[in-house]
RNA sequence: GGCGGAGUGGCCGAGUGGCUUAGGCAAGGGCCUGCAAAGCCCUGUACACGGGUUCGAUUCCCGUCUCCGCCUCCA
């Protein structure tokens, strides 16, 4: 199964909005893996356009800089919120040649003309151009597009090489000095990677027309089957608003990672289904961090009550132990089959979380086994195993948390004592002192526990 | 003006022609607990509005209103 998603142009710092797309088609890939297939995954990145020279240029960096630094901002959002990186990650930067001898084939087969210094797709020369997003040529309004409006034939017809202006990085071609269109860069480097005809092509909704649209001219004008199926993911929104750099409403990964964990964010965004709006709120963001902690407890309890040792991620964690898959409810497997019904397989998880939760008031260890199993294979399908290794740090807090163990092992012991004299004033001190610096007290009947508060 | 999507109970968010109490969060009651916490059980006003089809519509059809996205760079 092969994958083409439109990555980042990477002219600013990640928002919640390109994490949501990120999560959605990490998601997709985990489920079609748990579901037999092989995936080749790619998501590119756009490294160069105008707004990224405009941004460098008000840094005073060069242009270049400032595209990875972005990335690397990108990337660290990705990993954060456990999406496996893709099989690979094309830059448009990297891939000139590939833009160039495709726009070859456009102007040779006579769908592409030069035209002052740049290279125009010819869009009354497609076959079905308006097919994929529904509309048509006569009825759209006629862009008032700035630059190279005067050379085009129609004005719906758009860049495939942009000539350089002064000043402006730019690449050898025969049609003069310039860089790629930003629609051309996505058919060329999809089609290097999985071919003329690959499975899925995913984006976000905003991108269906003209971005998605374009690719599909340009790719089947030039004799590419492109791809077969469109998946389309909703955008965030806040108040109302779709979240976009040029709204100037973002909210940035590293700001709500302040606020929640990233598997809580990841609960958040991949808990509406894919094609829905999401409508942004501090509260719903602390629904979905409640809920999801609610899961978590069940795993953690059920870890401990069965004895503790962490056995092997299971199938599809991204570990790469042997895929000895656990049963998965069959609800959650008609969901995910039902064009990634999400919300539904989310219902599967809690409905066995609370099973389980019964098993272990009952203390049955078969049965809670069976829900652990069953509960950890379902959340790794979804990318939010609470046990997987993405969300836990490792080494360097390891000696403090000894440390932190030992001193409220040492409150917990006076409080035991105090409990055993019936002392429950200084008992109920102890705790209320525990729980002020962020350390809240729990008994359970194996003895008290404490998790820090989240 | 064109194209696409959406309006569900306090909130988030699924879904279906006549029992899905979807699920979660929040709220109230109960069990448990020294008290809590966690967990389990129970409980509530829902399907934008107006017509129509139907034995029956939240679910189908028509109309109206509101909101969002795209038609220009954008996950």
């Amino acid at each position: 199964m092969s994958l083409y998603v439109c990555g980042a142009t990477v002219q600013g710092l990640p928002h919640i909005g390109h994490m949501r797309s990120a999560v959605c088609f990490d998601i997709l890939t985990r489920w079609l893996e748990t579901s037999g297939y092989v995936v080749t995954y790619c998501r590119n990145v756009t490294d160069i356009d105008d707004k990224i020279l405009r941004a460098a240029e008000a840094e005073r960096i060069a242009w270049w800089a400032l595209a990875e630094r972005n990335q690397r901002a990108f990337t660290s959002g990705y990993d954060a919120l456990g999406c496996r990186p893709p099989d690979v990650e094309p830059r448009a930067t990297g891939h000139i040649p590939e833009m160039l001898a495709l726009i070859r084939r456009l102007t040779d087969s006579g769908h592409a003309y030069p035209a002052g210094g740049d290279v125009y797709f010819d869009v009354r020369t497609a076959d079905g151009y308006g097919a994929l997003s529904g509309q048509h040529l006569a009825d759209m309004r006629a862009a008032d597009d700035t630059d190279g409006a005067a050379n085009k034939r129609d004005p719906r017809d758009f860049a495939l090489w942009k000539g350089a202006k002064p000043g402006e990085p730019y690449w050898d071609a025969p049609w003069g000095p310039g860089r790629p269109g930003w629609h051309l860069e996505c058919s060329a480097m999809s089609t290097r990677y999985l071919g003329p005809v690959f499975d899925i092509h995913g984006g976000g909704i905003e991108l269906l027309f003209p971005h998605h649209e374009n690719e599909r001219a340009q790719s089947r004008a030039a004799g590419d089957d492109f791809a077969r199926y469109w998946l389309h993911n909703g955008l965030v929104e806040i108040a109302g608003e779709k979240m976009s750099k040029s709204v100037g409403n973002v909210l940035l990964v590293t700001k709500i990672l302040s606020q929640v964990r990233p598997q809580e964010l990841r609960y958040y965004l991949g808990q509406a289904h894919y094609r829905s709006p999401l409508e942004y709120s501090p509260e719903a963001l602390a629904e979905a961090a409640a809920a999801y902690q609610r899961i978590e407890r069940f795993v953690t309890r059920a870890q401990r009550a069965l004895g503790g040792a962490a056995d092997a991620p299971p199938a599809g964690t991204g570990g790469e132990g042997a895929p000895s898959m656990p049963a998965l409810p069959a609800a959650f497997a008609a969901a995910m089959d039902d064009d990634l019904a999400v919300p539904a397989a989310l219902a599967a998880v809690h409905a066995t979380v609370r099973d389980g939760n019964e098993a272990l008031a009952a203390g049955d260890r078969e049965g809670i086994a069976c829900r652990l199993a069953q509960t950890r294979a379902m959340l790794a399908a979804l990318g939010l195993d609470p046990l997987a290794p993405v969300w836990h740090d490792s080494g360097s807090g390891d000696r403090l948390y000894q440390a932190v163990d030992g001193l409220v092992g040492l409150a917990l012991r006076q409080r035991e004592g105090a409990r055993g004299r019936g002392d429950y004033a200084s008992a109920d001190s102890i705790r209320d002192t525990l729980e002020s610096i962020g350390v809240v007290v729990e008994d359970t009947p194996e003895g008290p526990r404490w998790e820090l508060k989240r």
